[in-house]
DNA sequence: CAAGGATATGCAATATATTGCATATGGAGA
DNA sequence: TCTCCATATGCAATATATTGCATATCCTTG
């Protein structure tokens, strides 16, 4: 259901070619939606099947041949017909988060390593993410409501990725030196 | 995958029934994980099979039969293997940050109904982790590993509540006053 | 007394996601 | 030159999750 509107929600920004859409998936509202090729190419299929996206074969002599896709008139609203209906309660589902409540089972030796290894990539992220929020901070003038939510989305972006920092951090002083945090959250 | 580990760890902490799962599905590890009864007592067959759990008939005259499920040694292991394998990169899926993501093509009546019940939500749950947190610091002496785990992913909780919180504070006033955060997250 | 919630388990159909494979070409680098 | 990567799309099998229904009893509340 969302990834059906994840997917009209960037062909309303832009139009593009299944594969644009799965490049688009990687940054922006790829922080909160995340799909497959497999899967985008599918939904693209039910989708113009149900008359909510079109598109235009573009023939080229050299690549194979692109299907150029956009959102039609029914598309629009049945997004905003998903946009102002209610929200249903979300089920989150992390595996590590689960791997990390359990990891006294565990041996610290390889638990160590994934959370070092986490502690990077997240840390790589977040100097993305306080990039690009520069960017938004250095930009004067109106901004429009559009790019204010993308920007409210990526302040999100960046206090989640700081959250998980601060856990896996408390996780390791907790696995190598035995300290438990003494102070509230 | 995970469905299955996080069922493990259930029943390493404390046997029991798929009912009793599926309780226990509504705090703690619930915050993480979370799973419908029907996939519990889907899993828990396939469990069986495997020989990684089995289980004991309760015959109960009044209620229907309990059947009172336990971790064996063969699903100890396979749990340890999991804990300690790499972990494959996550996708998180939140519908809710879609919508907000998106809200500059809705109406903002509903979108706004929908924050409003949302913060309320979030502060109630918020209440509820910060007492369980209070509880853990005011515990003296020595904590356990496992205990300090749980409380190690407790202040994660509270931590990503404030961050939704936030969010949906920022999203308001944007979307009422159009006031737009002027400073670093 | 009637209605509804908690306890307790499950099937079946559908929807959604993952994994593995398949195809085809141009360009970059070893 | 050979290999790998980016571009571009897709099928098929399997795995996982959701939705709707079904059954049965006790206890509480109106």
């Amino acid at each position: 259901m969302s990834l059906k509107n994840a997917i009209l929600v960037l062909l309303e920004g832009k139009p593009g070619t299944g594969y644009d859409l799965a490049q688009r998936f990687r940054g922006g509202i790829g922080q909160f939606w995340t799909a497959s090729h497999q899967q985008i190419y599918q939904e693209l299929k039910t989708l113009g099947q149900d008359g909510l996206v079109e598109f235009e074969l573009q023939e080229q002599a050299s690549r194979p041949d692109r299907k150029h896709y956009r959102i039609t008139a029914p598309g629009r609203a049945a997004l905003k017909d998903w946009l102002q209906a209610t929200w249903k309660p979300e089920r989150l589902n992390s595996a590590a988060l689960v791997r990390i409540y359990a990891a006294y089972l565990a041996d610290q030796g390889p638990v160590l390593a994934e959370i070092e290894r986490n502690l990077e990539e997240n840390r790589a992220k977040l100097d993305e993410y306080l990039a690009q929020e520069a960017s938004h901070l250095a930009r004067t003038g109106r901004t429009s409501r559009r790019q204010a939510l993308v920007y409210v989305s990526l302040r999100f972006g960046i206090r989640h990725l700081r959250n998980w920092l601060e856990l896996l951090a408390e996780v390791r002083a907790l696995l190598t030196e035995g300290r438990v945090p003494d102070r509230p959250a």
